[in-house]
DNA sequence: CTGTTAGCGCCTTCAT
DNA sequence: ATGAAGGCGCTAACAG
């Protein structure tokens, strides 16, 4: 039961009106009298009234509340994106139902069938499930997807072709001629979509698919050690580490035997060593995009875009030619907005 | 309405029974007949029937939810404690609701005032408000506090003198006599508690309080250089790596000019440049143990016990006296386990 | 503008 | 072992 004493019927008592009258103030406050609005909302501050969402749920209202999805809370890119989305929540009275599908792909679905019946609708970050099935899942609910582009479905993503582009001249004017472009799990949209980029690009060596972590990059360094690769972009910051945490244990040294570039600029990429070079992603952006767009959609919108948001480089020690003293200084470096 | 169109009255229609002994099938299977327990389950399964949560929460059963509070969800160590606590809640089919503070002390309560009542009971990460008002706002919700001790409340926290003695014996022994420790933001309980570690240590000097992010400790470094303090313990590895970086910056060395010890031992801590000395969480324990705790509080246990996580020191390159090679290895230090 | 009347989907006493 | 009835707190048509 918590605290959940009080209900609407006590708010109408102490205020002196209806039951319906206080639903009304709450939810169409237009449609009252000055008076008895005061009235009502003097009565609800007095007794700490809170709607109880589930009858509110239930009488066919809204809930309230959005699912959120994400393949890994500790990944700080999802993170930052989860952290916009809720004060988003915050700042509209929403609350936030968070989901982790711990890249369990085989629970994206099942957690968001779990969900859907509790939330107005939903925010999903980097879904590898096909879109019919999560149309099928949400039903009419509003969908928003981000960094993965789907037909129908609003979505929120990354400019794919210009982390590609960025990384690639960055190394190319580095000089270096044998360059290793990381790609990503096959089952995420941008990983399909680099590769799509990559294709039309001559020149460049594709290692993986390797898991976007930090085991993964480690083991990835290895084979990197064994090419004759001088220049690697991979697939986002947190395996860019590890490639280096990779060399750095075999004895090896970036960026004297390899330049690493990464991909999104979490906060370890300028506190590593070296500090990393990395095509710097806008989450803040991320996240408050596709939260106004899940709020769009919840008011009523009917068009779904599919926002791209450009990314920049940031040049760190990671790619340059010797030892230098760490430049703080980012090189911002705009991408192209498409 | 997404694709809850099928309910329990459908249910009853396809199995030919009364829509309550299908709600019974789904609470107390027990009290029912073989036989129709089948036919009820094969309908449920047939019809793809997904119980709605807000009718049956409604209706005075169980909500399937657990509220979760964390201050920053970008802070590793709060998203490692989310992600096993909601790996908890996989595992036992309940919901995760997440609300993120966002460091704002004003809205922990009316976060939880808005989740209670949705909820089945909470995981509080180091909450600031007075125990007498989270009592009062989650009611008779079973409740635990991670990092944070309270009278009457279930809690699991990392042992806070175990923290002080291993770093500052660490430092002693690598031959350090001006010895700082950075105090945490005063509303914190682990500061708290730490204060009073340190205010029976001699010798001790104290900074602070100072935030525990990345900026304030790039902020503190001027102070500390400006002092002859030759090792610090900061109040947590993201704030340690902010020191790290404002000596960096001002062209000073860790840990030549400064030894620096952090507490947590996140992701980045390893990482960095150098790599950080730090007395390591188990944060993993840590979620687990607290989504144990609330599971066992939901399940009508009724003592509140009061657990206390070991840590351990892993030392690396911020705390060896030259710029010596990166020693990978952690040299693990059991701490008191009370 | 505000009161009245029905349920939303489910669980929980009661009966049977 | 199962059916019947009532209501959880709220919103949504309707009246007036």
């Amino acid at each position: 039961m918590s605290s959940q004493a009080v209900t609407l019927a006590d708010v109408a008592v102490e205020a002196g009106v209806h039951p319906s009258t206080v639903s009304r103030v709450l939810s169409r406050p237009q449609l009252i009298g000055e008076p008895t609005r005061t009235a009502v909302h003097a009565a609800i501050h007095k007794l700490v009234y809170t709607p109880n969402r589930a009858a509110r749920q239930l009488a066919g209202g809204r809930v309230g509340a959005i699912g959120v999805l994400v393949p890994d809370i500790t990944n700080p890119f999802f993170a930052h994106v989860v952290r916009s989305v809720q004060q988003g929540c915050r700042r509209n009275g929403l609350t936030m139902l968070l989901a982790d599908t711990d890249q369990r792909e085989a629970d994206e679905l099942s957690e968001a069938r779990a969900l859907a019946g509790s939330v107005d609708g939903f925010v999903v970050c980097s879904p590898v499930a096909a879109t019919q099935q999560w149309l099928q899942v949400v039903g009419t609910a509003p969908l928003v997807f981000v960094n993965r582009r789907a037909n129908g479905v609003a979505s929120v993503a990354l400019d794919q072709q210009a982390i590609i582009e960025l990384g690639v001249t960055h190394l190319r004017a580095a000089g270096h001629r044998s360059i290793a472009v990381v790609r990503g799990p096959h089952s995420y949209w941008s990983s399909r979509e680099r590769d799509r980029v990559v294709r039309r690009l001559p020149g460049l060596v594709t290692y993986g698919p390797v898991r976007p972590d930090f085991e993964a990059g480690i083991a990835l360094a290895t084979d990197l050690m064994r090419s004759n690769v001088t220049g690697v972009l991979a697939f986002n910051d947190v395996q860019a580490l590890g490639i280096v945490a990779g060399y750095r244990a075999a004895g090896r040294s970036v960026p004297r035997d390899l330049s690493v570039v990464g991909s999104d600029d979490i906060a370890d990429a300028a506190m590593s060593d070296p500090p990393l070079t990395t095509v710097a992603a806008p989450v803040q952006q991320l996240g408050d995009a596709a939260f106004d767009l899940l709020a769009r959609l919840l008011a009523g919108a009917i068009e779904r875009p599919e926002i791209t948001l450009p990314v920049t480089l940031t040049v760190r020690a990671s790619t340059l030619g010797r030892s230098s003293t760490s430049s703080t200084n980012s090189i911002a470096t705009k991408g192209n907005h498409r």
